[in-house]
DNA sequence: TATTGTTATACTCTATAACTATA
DNA sequence: TATAGTTATAGAGTATAACAATA
């Protein structure tokens, strides 16, 4: 039994009580649903891949942009990243406490903090990158590189798009 | 001052103290990190959109199914949706509480609920579907009606791409 | 005055284990 | 035994307000 994609129908007695048979009419049209769905999916699968390293989605981010701006500030870190300057605290202490990063006083301004890799962190990164790869491999399997590069391409400029 | 893009040479001395001059070359490359943003993009704006309604995004996706198949179980609703059972009785509760839907117990199985929208439900719907559309469209005024639609297909290989 | 980092806090989302009532 | 819904709980993620030190 298909149930009818219909509103105008919701009169009949119907059940839908098999997950199989149920439709998600309005939601499909939508792409805020469907990031959603996707990037919970890249989200619990990237926890599975990773998560013996203790590297979380937001950590990776951390470590990764601190690998490519080495001496950036905690602040200026989050706001690239999209975490708000309270967040971060405890972020940047977990991977401080673990020996994967550095905060130093910067010598121009003694409020803010540099953060730079230590040779623990550039090694767990690279750990880290191959997981991912593999991860983003496996879930991404059904797109050729074209079309993966479309779908970075897309959500770029979605990311891209300001007020 | 635009950074290295090469981890060969993060030797340097150079700080990235300014949001603008800040890479993400390692990200950028990865299809989960821009799933990440944009979702919480859309998510962000989406509660500012239908905040007043008390709308947030599962709970239209939970509205919406039941529209879509009227009498769905409360189990099998969560199972579409990928929301796990014990996450379902407070969100269930909420709009049975606000007189969206109504629960009712199913006569072939008394264990089960049925749910189903009200006629306050049903309205509520239709006015969070053109806040969201209107969101919607303000979030992807960049792409044309065939980008956004390569979007939502690829969008939805991945999520039926299964182990 | 403004900014960097901090603390405290709260709310949502998600996940698991254990219970009850029905099947 | 298995399933539908429930309760309790805990861990992340995210948001705001208020503070100290420094600019």
């Amino acid at each position: 039994m298909i149930l009818s994609a219909s509103p105008m129908e919701t009169g009949t007695t119907d059940h839908a009580t098999e997950a199989d048979e149920v439709r998600l009419n309005v939601l499909d049209t939508l792409v805020g649903y469907h990031l959603r769905r996707t990037s919970s999916l890249f989200a619990a699968d990237f926890a599975e891949a990773l998560g013996d390293l203790g590297i979380r989605q937001v950590l990776f981010g951390i470590l990764s942009t601190i690998r490519d701006n080495p001496g950036i500030n905690q602040g200026a870190a989050g706001k690239v990243l999209g975490i708000q300057r309270p967040n971060m605290v405890s972020l940047v202490n977990d991977l401080v406490d673990r020996g994967l990063i550095e905060r130093r006083v910067a010598r121009d301004d003694r409020r803010a903090f540099e953060l730079q890799l230590t040779p623990a962190g550039a090694v767990q990164i690279e750990t880290a990158l191959e997981r991912i790869r593999e991860h983003e491999d496996l879930l991404l399997r059904d797109l050729t590189a074209d079309e993966r590069q479309m779908l970075i391409a897309l959500l770029t400029r979605i990311e891209r798009t300001r007020d």
